[in-house]
DNA sequence: CGCACGGTTGACCTGTATCAAGCCGGGTGG
DNA sequence: CCACCCGGCTTGATACAGGTCAACCGTGCG
């Protein structure tokens, strides 16, 4: 458990503190939802381990997926504005989380002043992601779109201590699609591309980043 | 000042407190920007009279416009994350601010439950107007996205107690053409076809919707 | 073993972008 | 006070990225 809240730079006394909050663990299994829109807000996620995607829908039935999170992220945010959960979080494979009772949280973030500013942080944290993917649904080309994708998730696996070069995704080409505002089609097309041109190796889900390099010149960025 | 933070629903007594906090105004003019992408964050911004925009950059100079904010609301809550403004703020017209600094506002937030409660509250709003541009963004045609730009605005000049029936644009074309993921010919041709088929009227920047109930149908929501 | 789901690929279509020309209205300087 | 100019807007013609529809494949799960 503490490793999750060192993120949050506790000291070892007020951990002991937070113990008591997170105490009970969740399995989730895989395709199966942590809460869905509409649910009463209780509680934070802390992912101990596995994947989710949160989606949010329309009236009308379309859905986008809003955001990978993998271990070490925290999820439910969305829910503390009104009391209810906006989106769904669905598992995209056998997970394990927290439980973070928000009332628990509140009262000891009342105390403890790292755990409140660290609270702020993290909420304040997805309204910067959610910035940036405005910014790629709203003025990004769609090879641009993926190139960002795969290197934000070799990213996030080399900080969890996996290889970012080589990685398995756990989602579907629709999944992804649906994240980047594309359709599958376009998906798959794009991911034959990039091998064609040497940039990456693909096998199903199974992704070797062959050229970061040339990956990032791809999005823009002064190499 | 205290309408202001009526949202906040202090008591009289932290009222008081309150006013301590924010007892500083700032006159910003048109064109003039109230944070830039980089800089140090330090406080909230409480919009008491105009119109900001929130521009993302990318590297190679691109932009996307993620919000349009109006009196009543509070940017700058992507700053706390890392403790630097990761958007920029410019004022659409003239228009004046509370400065609310984060240090005394989290201090008043250890005393006080309610504030401490709203300013999550806040916080989360955001990430919840951010899953739904994503949505909009991701997943929206065009037609329907102006027509979802039009309704938003709508309720909110009616929340101010304005009319949500006929209003003036504080953006330009290309504005909300950055907004919404669409170039400003779009735009421009979407207002006339809006117009041409009766829902609304238009001239320059002065709207006035004239079928709102087919407009929530182009939306997708049941009537 | 076979079926169903996920993925690839091709042919074609369309919504939106792009390029280009002209208009309108309001602010400025003569 | 008028003429001009410029930024913002509209509209048309054309291009193209990505969507749609359809066929087929592979593979892993029951």
């Amino acid at each position: 458990m503490r490793e999750l809240c060192s993120p949050l730079a506790l000291a070892p006394e007020e951990m002991r503190q937070l113990d008591r909050v997170a105490c009970n663990r969740n399995r989730i299994r895989k395709r199966d939802s942590l809460f869905w829109p509409g649910d009463p807000f209780t509680a934070l996620y802390a992912i101990r381990l596995g994947t989710f995607k949160t989606v949010v829908l329309t009236e009308d039935g379309r859905e986008q997926i809003t955001g990978y999170h993998m271990a070490g992220e925290i999820i439910g945010l969305d829910g503390i504005g009104n009391d209810r959960h906006a989106s769904q979080a669905v598992a995209l494979e056998d997970s394990e989380v927290c439980v973070l009772p928000f009332d628990l949280l509140d009262e000891l973030a009342h105390n403890v002043i790292a755990l409140r500013r660290n609270l702020y942080r993290f909420i304040s944290n997805d309204i910067c992601r959610g910035q940036s993917m405005m910014l790629l649904l709203g003025s990004m080309r769609a090879e641009e779109r993926l190139a960002r994708f795969l290197l934000n998730l070799a990213q996030r696996f080399q900080t969890l201590g996996y290889s970012s070069s080589e990685f398995v995704l756990r989602m579907t080409r629709e999944e992804i699609a649906s994240y980047l505002g594309l359709k599958l089609e376009t998906v798959s097309r794009l991911f034959s591309r990039l091998q064609e041109e040497g940039l990456i190796q693909v096998q199903g889900r199974a992704v070797k980043l062959l050229d970061s390099t040339a990956l990032k010149r791809l999005v823009g960025e002064r190499c």
